[in-house]
DNA sequence: CGCTCGATGCGAACGATGTACGCAGAGACA
DNA sequence: TGTCTCTGCGTACATCGTTCGCATCGAGCG
């Protein structure tokens, strides 16, 4: 509705009165998650305001709080907007290591999808009780029953704080990245010299630096391969736990 | 400086001017971290202003972008600031297990400490270059290194990531509840019938909250208990990779 | 001793933000 | 036709991060 009316109110004739337009639907609580959600992905979180929501809607900013009580709000109801993209394999599948770790590497591509995800995580009002969130969970549980874990909370947790903290560092850095506006790997060359000089006085890093200088490998090839490295870890940790 | 001198300038006497105040010694970026991360403490991240923290240490909010070029550097000069609270065993320590765990119980202990300190890794900009935060990495490198690990990024990495994910998490929970005015037991007992009801549909985890409600043991200790398996899980995966 | 100059502090202002208030129109049902 | 509820929104307020230009200070130098 209201397709900019004019300043003044002009002839009061029902021709000239706005109409609903059809092709936005409605101003609705799932309408303005959606956007929201859009308008995160594409500018960060920081450009994402009331106003400017709004707008893209064709609306007034007073008009969202007739659908969400406060941006906060917004903000966890994105959150498990975009937690119903994860998956998590079926519990009666056989291997419970491969359907674990793919629970794992499909929430680690949403949270990768949505850099901003992170830092609303970690953020106060606990999205955790979101309905998606939620199944994701059971989801998560109903694995680590079925695979033979008596109190599966501690297996979720375990998985899950790796996952949540591979995956933010992961995304604090794909952002600073995105900000400078250069490829990942361009942007690793000119940060290279100074990181390399801040460094240099601890033995141990400056080693690990000068791999890395070397290996001009593909950036996500990289980072796929850590996050990979990590979450084996975990896994054969948990399976350990599996046989006592 | 400046004893908020009076609105008109009065009569310019030697006496009526506005003497540098000895106690609060000056105006310096150390001096301007240390009661940001007070404030931070006291209030959390969103209660801290630059008007507010340039009050506090009297003196105007401008006078602050003398010694700091934004208030996103603040934050991670203040994150700089607490990292400078962990601690690692040296690298000798003849128990490398011992050691890892005591390093990443001191992260923990300060990310519950200074509970912003989540949201803000989660933010863009990277203070992983921070002098503190790099001589963290450099003391974990040097004690898996000694360990006995080839190399010693990807221990360090997962290790990391599984205590940056449990503490963010923990301390999103711990800024909730204080936002409550609540003891954590009593949040807890009120949060109860809200989360049991979105369990409900989920059978996997209304079991586990069944239990959670019947052990009313001491929070505090529960979270501890939590943290201490996955660090084990996480340790027991670094340990089978030593051995080959 | 007097002058200059860079460093430091800050009042005022700008544009943007989240949100409260109260009115206006629209549809439903009497 | 009249009333009531629901939805939209113009306006306003307090607060925010940050910039500009000027005032003040102390050190160095002639």
């Amino acid at each position: 509705m209201a397709a900019k009316p004019t300043k003044q109110s002009p002839i009061p004739s029902v021709w000239a009165r706005p109409r609903r337009e059809a092709d936005q639907p409605t101003l609705s609580r799932a309408t303005i998650v959606r956007e929201a959600v859009v308008m995160l992905d594409a500018e960060g979180v920081e450009a994402l305001s009331m106003r400017k929501l709004a707008t893209r809607l064709n609306a007034g900013a007073a008009s969202l709080y007739r659908h969400v009580a406060t941006k906060d709000e917004l903000m966890e109801l994105a959150v498990d907007e975009v937690a119903a993209e994860t998956h998590v394999p079926p519990a009666d599948s056989p291997e419970w290591r491969a359907a674990a770790a793919e629970a794992a590497g499909s929430f680690r591509a949403t949270a990768l999808r949505h850099p901003w995800l992170s830092s609303v995580l970690g953020q106060a009002g606990l999205a955790y009780l979101g309905p998606n969130l939620m199944s994701f969970s059971e989801r998560l549980a109903a694995l680590f029953t079925s695979a033979g874990f008596a109190k599966p909370s501690g297996p979720i947790d375990t998985l899950l704080s790796y996952v949540i903290g591979m995956s933010t560092t992961e995304a604090a850095w794909l952002i600073t990245v995105a900000r400078s506006g250069e490829t990942e790997a361009d942007f690793i060359a000119r940060l290279m010299p100074a990181a390399q000089q801040a460094a240099a006085v601890h033995e141990h890093l400056a080693e690990g630096y000068a791999d890395a200088v070397s290996a001009t490998v593909d950036p996500v090839a990289l980072r796929d391969e850590k996050f990979a490295y990590g979450l084996d870890v975990v896994l054969d940790g948990l399976a350990l736990r599996l046989e006592a």
